[in-house]
DNA sequence: AGCACGCCGACT
DNA sequence: GTCGGCGTGCTC
């Protein structure tokens, strides 16, 4: 038997199968998806296992064998491993890297090498001029020695102690040792074995069996002598119990000591037994069980379809779009159910930033048990436990931000992705995945349902709803397409991609449960409010409106994008700016600490007080950030209670649910944040919504700022009035004619929909054509761009030969166009040039596999001097 | 990623 | 005339 194993070697050179014998030892057990420990290259390495080979079909005589099989049950199953494969293609990363994103990190073993000392050193007894037992004494020294080679006695008393002991161990402690080490390794004098460790092991508890034998326990409990009443209490509780009792939990609660419990132990009367535990962290939280909700008509048809769709077993993708309170969940409770019913398993993605308490509490209250919750805040060790919930089919259920979507169920029905909007289920480190992408692809191996929903889709979902050739539109559908006149607009001069997600049914929700209004939105225009002589960062109609709600005892939550104080610092004599040392970025004032940050690398420095350039007194910090509309409000309303949440307050664990827990028991009259104050917040005393500046996110350089930028403002909107009291939204912006501010405050989808995709049309962008954005970058400007410009090159070289370079402009079905290279966005990121290359294509182009042959001559050789080419693929354009 | 093999400078 | 630099190439 021969396996084929992907080593955990992250490599071009290395990202293909290696053959290994199978002995027969581990034949009946190892499967396609097990972990392994394989030799490779001289050391031993973890490895997974992704097929099997004929004997016929490999090069005999030269296979090593599989060292060890690393976990009883295969963590991967065959599916994630072709999964992986896919991503690999798609992602433009290694198989193995892939691989790396699907398991808990729990399974991510090192292999580990220990040392002991060699016992038979067989031939070179003999050849040395040694007592018998191989031992070499010099004069009292005993120092252990081969030939001319020996151990200081420091260091063999140490390893005899220990053995074996950890080889990184002994060169941590020993470092003016190593290469005496090392020597004595090759020459036989130590030996060497390899092994994986797991990072955590699964957690063993003590746990006390009620009494096997009834009878003898009531007896014994009353023959019990008087001295022995701890003993007797200890049998009585046990003797009322049905399950297993933890031992920490029978003597905390009857105020024993371990010795009464393991006398009883000894004389047989009850058992005490390691048993593996959950680490659950949700345990002995009581969750109210709820039953399923009658659904309006609309939620009813939406859930009918998903439902028949589900029944069907066939692949298929739907977008539920309903506004913030329209009942999306309950929506997703019973088609869960239904899905359970038949027999199969259910994912939801949340974004993390949304996986709260309250939200698993209403997947728990309806499933109870058959609920696994995956989410960053886990321990390591909780993580692998509610992983293994779902490997080991206790659960039916598995729902938990990105990664989520790899939850190793083995027959999946539905996936649903909530707020799928989210730029969160993006990934931003290799493999750079979309979770949506992903979850198209896994429901097209398991012939599940994905449900997309959102108040606002992502262009990608709605064109792949609404335009895409043969999409069809669900029969609710008036309001969604009242904005066409009830027809498709006509685009066919440009085709829409939609990618692997060839279409979706569209499913309106159009209306908010208790058909509560949406609250109403005012647009402040700050330009005439500076000429009419306001020039603070309130207008008045901002500022009137948090008096109000201080006076009234309401709460209100404002937002800005942007954290720390101010940020820019400028000289007004000389006009000098402090910018990063290591990035071409201006440095952000953080003024608790006085010290300007970047916030691209975390560089910090103090703040000066005169400018380092000319000296002048006359440094000046502008722009504004959540810190300085932090100080302003303490300034305006003296006393005033503010909660502001950003990154520079939410780094510690559970700061977040514990500042929004605040905010929520009225602890606070102001909620001030970044976006994160934007999502799935739900408090009934919030009555007034205010942004600070709705430009921010208008003028990044990113095609999609005027999307995210009409999203974020929309969800926020959504935080006020969500209750009995009637919710008030004023926008503060510098561009009040945006067209992206203009459809929010009217909550008018259609309208920017119809606004954004012409815009997208004329500039070809997603979902008109698909992108993939190359980032290179290197330490000396002149070499990045020697080489960036061979790189787009050969690019246009290898399309042309293909016969794809064609302009997007022009009618042919397969195009691809290389724009750059360009300066990136940020041109210097941690003391790193950087340029980008865009590439847009459409049609059946394989994109990547081109950019990855146009790379290779630049990534592959030693790393040193060499360009590294960061290859980011920007998955969401292909859906 | 490691680690070995392999050709050119400063040392016993 | 040898130790050692890291450039290229391989790992079942």
């Amino acid at each position: 038997m021969i396996a084929r194993v992907i080593v955990d070697v992250p490599s071009r050179q290395t990202d293909r199968p290696f053959d290994y014998r199978v002995d027969s030892d581990m034949a009946g057990w190892i499967e396609v998806g097990s972990r392994v420990a394989v030799p490779f290259g001289g050391r031993t390495l973890q490895g997974f296992v992704v097929g099997f080979a004929e004997e016929a079909e490999v090069e005999k005589g030269r296979l090593k064998a599989v060292a060890e099989l690393l976990d009883p049950m295969p963590p991967l199953l065959p599916d994630l491993i072709e999964l992986a494969r896919w991503m690999s293609i798609t992602y433009v990363c290694t198989w193995t890297t892939a691989l790396q994103a699907m398991i808990p990190a729990a399974l991510k073993g090192k292999a580990e090498r220990y040392v002991y000392i060699t016992e038979d050193r067989g031939e070179y007894a003999d050849s040395r001029t040694a007592d018998q037992d191989g031992y070499e004494r010099g004069s009292g020294q005993g120092q252990l020695s081969l030939g001319a080679l020996s151990l200081p006695i420091e260091l063999e008393q140490f390893i005899r102690q220990q053995e074996p002991v950890k080889l990184s161990l002994l060169q941590e402690r020993y470092p003016q040792w190593s290469g005496l080490l090392k020597s004595a390794l090759r020459e036989g004098l130590l030996t060497e074995t390899v092994s994986v460790r797991n990072r955590v092991a699964v957690k063993k508890v003590l746990t006390v069996f009620p009494p096997d034998d009834r009878e003898a326990a009531e007896a014994a409990v009353a023959d019990m002598p008087a001295r022995a009443a701890k003993q007797r209490e200890a049998l009585a509780y046990m003797l009322e119990q049905e399950e297993p009792v933890p031992l920490q939990q029978l003597l905390a609660g009857a105020g024993l000591s371990a010795s009464s419990v393991r006398a009883l132990a000894d004389k047989g009367l009850l058992r005490i037994e390691e048993t593996q535990q959950d680490r659950d962290p949700y345990a002995g939280r009581a969750f109210v069980r709820t039953e399923p909700l009658p659904l309006t008509e609309l939620q009813s048809a939406a859930f009918g379809q998903i439902a028949a769709a589900v029944r069907s077993e066939q692949q298929g993708t739907m977008l539920l779009q309903g506004v913030t309170g329209s009942g999306k969940t309950e929506v997703y409770l019973q088609a869960i159910e239904q899905c359970i019913m038949q027999g199969r398993q259910a994912i939801v993605l949340v974004p993390e930033i949304a996986l709260t308490p309250q939200m698993v509490e209403r997947f728990k209250g309806r499933f109870g048990d058959l609920v696994a919750v995956l989410h960053s805040r886990l321990s390591t060790g909780e993580r692998y436990d509610e992983w293994r919930k779902i490997r080991e089919k206790r659960v039916k259920v598995a729902i938990g931000a990105r990664s989520a979507i790899f939850a190793p169920f083995e027959r999946i029905g539905l996936i649903i992705i909530d707020e799928e909007h989210e730029t969160s289920y993006k990934q931003e480190e290799s493999p750079k995945y979309h979770a949506r992408d992903v979850a198209v692809r896994r429901a097209e191996q398991h012939g599940a349902v994905v449900v997309l929903g959102s108040a606002t889709p992502s262009l990608e979902s709605y064109a792949a709803a609404v335009l895409a050739p043969g999409s069809r539109h669900s029969s609710g559908g008036e309001g969604v397409h009242a904005a066409y006149g009830g027809q498709r607009p006509d685009y066919s001069t440009q085709a829409v991609e939609t990618g692997m997600l060839q279409r979706a049914v569209l499913l309106p929700l159009p209306e908010r449960v208790g058909g509560r209004p949406m609250p109403g939105v005012e647009i402040v225009d700050m330009r005439a409010e500076l000429q009419g002589g306001n020039r603070s960062m309130f207008s008045r109609k901002l500022h009137q409106g948090l008096a109000d709600r201080l006076e009234r005892g309401e709460q209100s939550v404002l937002l800005l994008n942007r954290r720390g104080y101010s940020t820019f610092v400028m000289c007004r004599s000389c006009g000098y700016t402090a910018g990063c040392p290591h990035c071409e970025i201006s440095l952000t004032f953080h003024q608790k600490s006085r010290a300007l940050r970047c916030h691209y690398c975390g560089h910090t420095e103090r703040s000066p007080e005169t400018c380092p350039s000319c000296g002048s007194e006359h440094i000046r910090f502008f722009g504004t950030g959540t810190q300085r509309v932090e100080e302003e409000l303490a300034k305006l309303f003296p006393g005033i209670r503010v909660i502001r949440m950003d990154v520079d307050t939410t780094t510690e664990k559970g700061s977040h649910e514990k500042l929004l827990s605040r905010f929520g028991k009225r602890q606070a009259d102001v909620l001030l944040g970044t976006q994160m104050v934007a999502k799935g917040l739900d408090f009934p005393y919030v009555t007034l919504v205010g942004v600070i500046a709705a430009d921010t996110s208008l003028h990044l350089p990113d095609f999609r700022a005027a999307e995210k930028t009409f999203q974020l403002l929309t969800q926020v909107a959504g935080r006020a009035g969500r209750h009995e009291l009637p919710g008030e939204v004023i926008i503060q912006t510098y561009t009040p004619e945006h067209y992206s501010v203009l459809t929010s405050q009217r909550h008018d989808y259609e309208s920017f929909v119809r606004e954004e995709l012409k815009q997208r049309r004329i500039l070809s962008y997603p979902p008109y054509c698909r992108l993939i954005l190359v980032t290179l970058s290197h330490e000396q400007l002149p070499q990045l761009v020697s080489v960036s410009e061979k790189f787009a090159e050969e690019l246009r070289v290898l399309a042309a030969e293909a016969g794809v370079l064609v302009s997007l402009d022009s009618r042919e079905a397969d195009a691809m166009e290389v724009l750059g290279p360009v300066a990136s966005p940020i041109p210097r990121l941690k003391d790193r040039y950087r340029f980008q290359c865009m590439i847009k294509y459409r049609g059946a182009v394989d994109a990547a596999a081109l950019v990855k042959q146009a790379a290779r001559p630049h990534m592959e050789g030693s790393a040193a001097g060499k360009v590294l080419i960061g290859i980011d693929v920007d998955p969401q354009v292909i859906l």
